[in-house]
DNA sequence: ATTGCTGAATGG
């Protein structure tokens, strides 16, 4: 099959449209909708999605001599947070003055233990919710993803991540068009993403044999920190198991990554499959899922989504009631367990898939990394570089210049190599 | 949190 060829025979994908600049989304078989007329209305809007999308990543930065972080910003918005902070400090004391509760020394003392949490990386950094790609991006050097986190850089975007970007856009729209939805709220985006996995879970139970970007969430193995991710492509294969797929391009050359990269690519597949699996067999509860992410079961979702609910014949208003038969549809449904992992390579140059490697689910081995990954995220251990052998990923990394871990560990050489000059 | 605002992933 052609890559960008559109087989989406209906189904459609919405995005989230969101008061101010993002975009999320909410994939719907169009066959619930039913309107046969508006497909092609979606197909074009789709394709003008591609377009922009494609136009953003030209309007490239030029050289700047500030820290320049190719790879993602996401510490601008925590210096701009900081800054923000201040400025709200005022109406912070006043309340202070009225509230005689702060007397007490009970509440002084979680008081101090609250900002102890935020104190954490995870809080700090995350508010408590990471990313599959955190874990992959932390595994590959955790130092630079602190520095990410810690120094305010200019994000300059990177041609082989953009293009990456591109295909898998492409891949995406060969099984769903994009349909935008307004949302209002914390809540509205929790709902959309839960219409997602219901379509999706709804999708494989029934008539789709194919699932592309899926969301999923969670919090694997209970070890009590609350994960969210994107699932690439979920399909059954001729042998009817469920396979979990995930698409990596390569810009280089026509060649397998390196064992790093491999590990990293493993370790993603491993933990979408992890969180999967806890999903369907209805181990999510509705309190993990409040608590860790603070949303508002009462509140009322936004008239654009509740359209939307209503075309597909779900007549609730109150967030809450979404999430309970969410929480349902994923504890009744019969899907199976995800069977086989694959990695699935192309080439940027041609856009061809060129291998496909099999990657053996290792449980023990998940939660030995997860185990070894959360502890720098608790604030238990210090963020830690690469090791001497992994040096090379150095050459390729924005903080080269500044990174005290590669000081570090090029004196601790300096001094064995003199050591070891000197007993001669 | 005194403030709970972030599409996740994109490649090396
Ligand atoms: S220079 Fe090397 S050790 Fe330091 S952050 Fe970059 S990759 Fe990690």
């Amino acid at each position: 099959m052609e890559l960008g060829q559109n087989l989406t025979s209906g189904n459609v994908l919405l995005t989230c449209e969101k008061r101010s600049t993002r975009l999320s989304a909410v994939k719907i078989d169009h066959a619930l909708c039913s309107n046969e007329a508006n497909s092609s209305e979606h197909t074009s809007y789709s394709k003008n999605i591609a377009s922009d999308f494609q136009c953003s990543s030209d309007s490239l930065n030029s050289g700047v001599s500030a820290i320049v972080c190719s790879s993602e910003g996401g510490i601008c918005s925590d210096v701009l947070r900081q800054n923000m902070a201040k400025s709200s400090d005022e109406p912070a004391v006043k309340r202070k003055k009225v509230d005689n509760k702060m007397e007490n020394q009970a509440d002084l003392e979680k008081v101090a233990e609250i900002q102890k949490k935020w104190e954490l990386p995870l809080w700090k950094f995350r508010r408590g919710r990471l990313c599959v790609t955190d874990i992959t991006s932390q595994s590959w050097c955790e130092q630079q993803l602190l520095y990410t986190y810690t120094l305010p850089t200019i994000p300059v975007e990177n041609k082989a991540m953009v293009k990456g970007s591109s295909l898998h856009l492409a891949r995406e729209l060969e099984v769903h068009d994009i349909v935008p939805v307004k949302v209002t709220s914390r809540e509205d985006s929790w709902a959309i993403k839960l219409l997602n996995i219901m379509d999706a879970i709804n999708g494989l139970s029934f008539d789709r044999l194919c699932i592309r970007e899926m969301p999923i969430f969670g919090d694997p193995f209970e070890m009590g920190v609350f994960m969210v991710g994107i699932i690439d492509e979920l399909k059954y294969n001729e042998s009817g198991e469920l396979q979990l797929l995930e698409f990596k391009s390569r810009s280089s050359s026509k060649t397998l990554p390196g064992k790093a990269q491999k590990l990293n690519h493993a370790l993603q597949v491993m933990l979408y499959k992890q969180m999967f699996d806890e999903l369907v067999s209805g181990k999510l509860s509705r309190e993990m899922i409040l608590g860790h992410v603070n949303l508002d079961e009462g509140k009322v979702l936004g008239s654009a989504v509740l359209d939307h609910m209503q075309k597909t014949g779900i007549h609730f208003d109150k967030f809450g009631e979404l999430l309970d038969a969410a929480l349902l549809q994923f504890q009744f449904s019969s899907l199976p367990h995800v069977d086989s992992l694959e990695i699935e390579y192309c080439f940027q140059g041609d856009c061809l898939s060129f291998a496909t490697d099999k990657v053996q689910f290792d449980s023990d081995w998940l939660r030995k990394k997860l185990d070894h990954s959360f502890l720098f995220w608790r604030g238990v251990r210090e963020a830690e570089g690469v090791d001497i052998e992994d040096a090379w990923k150095c050459q390729n990394c924005d903080f080269v210049d500044i990174c005290e871990w590669r000081k570090k560990k090029q004196q601790e050489c300096m001094e064995k190599n003199q050591i070891s000059i000197n007993k001669l």
